[in-house]
DNA sequence: AAATATACTTACTAGTAAGTAAGAATCCAA
DNA sequence: TTGGATTCTTACTTACTAGTAAGTATATTT
């Protein structure tokens, strides 16, 4: 992959995090990074290539991530899951779920499906995060692993967006709750 | 209000609420109800104009429930809360706040500080209701009221996105997790 | 040295966006 | 009944959007 690709790939990845798919054009990257319009569709002839791509490149992120962590207990795969939102808060981004999911039924069909099998994935592997530590009692809330799964990460993702909008550190508030009940 | 002014906000509320603000055009509006495009402009002259409606209309719509629901229980206050959400599930409508907060740097000024502040009193109330809910035993969650809060109200927002986008009922599981929890 | 692939630029198109100025139809009150 | 307010339409402008066709510069391979 060339310089350019990765840069043109990291530009539109946080104009989507801060402003949504369908509030950037292509001008909003090419203006930036000193190249033609022309430029960014002969690396991405359609946006929704681009946008694919970014989720794609993020899936893979993840999957490489749930790797490095596989000999992790599971009170320690959970804390480094929170500490990549964090790292978002940190950086005035949503996450890319919750950037896109808020407004699916606009989006390309290819980064539908994308979108779609990606949060399955999280989802899947944070299902079986918390049935391990149901398991061997690092964990003892009083419902279903998939409950509580699902309270996990979408307490996550609307955090990010909650802090944007309510100007108070919501996901500080979210991480003490989820820890305290799990 | 004429009609015709209800009829453009029902139609723009729905379709922030499916494609996001960004992502609807004054033609999007104008079309199905008949009219021509400068119509919509002399209700709204901008579409900032519309969209802080939108938002102003939802904050008196949650105001004038909160009062509604003045003599009820906590328990119950949190039920009715709930059910809100339940509502928009069975609508395939988001909440207004996770369309319009996960883009919230593209709004428009005036979109944002009355989103800001809708979502403030939402958060608020809540608090209040676990507070009480705390007081008289209602409830006994270990977290703070200000902690349980922002999961509750977070993990809320975020199921009606990831219903659509996980194509599972994310909101059932939040709502039993979260009443199993409190 | 010639051929080829890569990474662009130039220059354009067709369509859509938000927004406006001016005028017409309708209703309602003095 | 006439004058004004309300609610539109007609007709338009300016600016941007995604996308493309054709050509150019540079590097890489053969």
């Amino acid at each position: 992959m060339s310089d350019k690709r990765i840069e043109i790939m990291d530009l539109a990845e946080k104009l989507i995090r801060t402003k949504g798919y369908n509030a950037f054009s292509y001008k909003d990257i090419s203006v930036p990074l000193q190249i033609k319009n022309a430029a960014v569709h002969y690396h991405f002839p359609k946006k929704s290539d681009l946008g694919e791509a970014i989720i794609l490149r993020t899936r893979s992120t993840f999957q490489k991530k749930h790797i490095e962590w596989e000999q992790c207990l599971p009170k320690e795969k959970l804390n480094n899951f929170i500490a990549l939102y964090e790292k978002n808060q940190s950086l005035n981004l949503v996450c890319l779920v919750g950037a896109l999911g808020s407004s699916y039924e606009s989006l390309p069909e290819n980064m539908q499906n994308s979108l779609t099998k990606m949060s399955g994935e999280i989802r899947g592997w944070m299902q079986k995060v918390l049935k391990e530590g149901l398991q061997n009692k690092e964990f003892n809330f009083t419902e279903t692993a998939e409950e509580k799964t699902d309270v996990v990460i979408a307490a996550l993702l609307s955090s990010l967006i909650l802090d944007k909008v309510i100007r108070k550190n919501i996901l500080k508030s979210v991480k003490a709750s989820i820890l305290k009940s799990i």
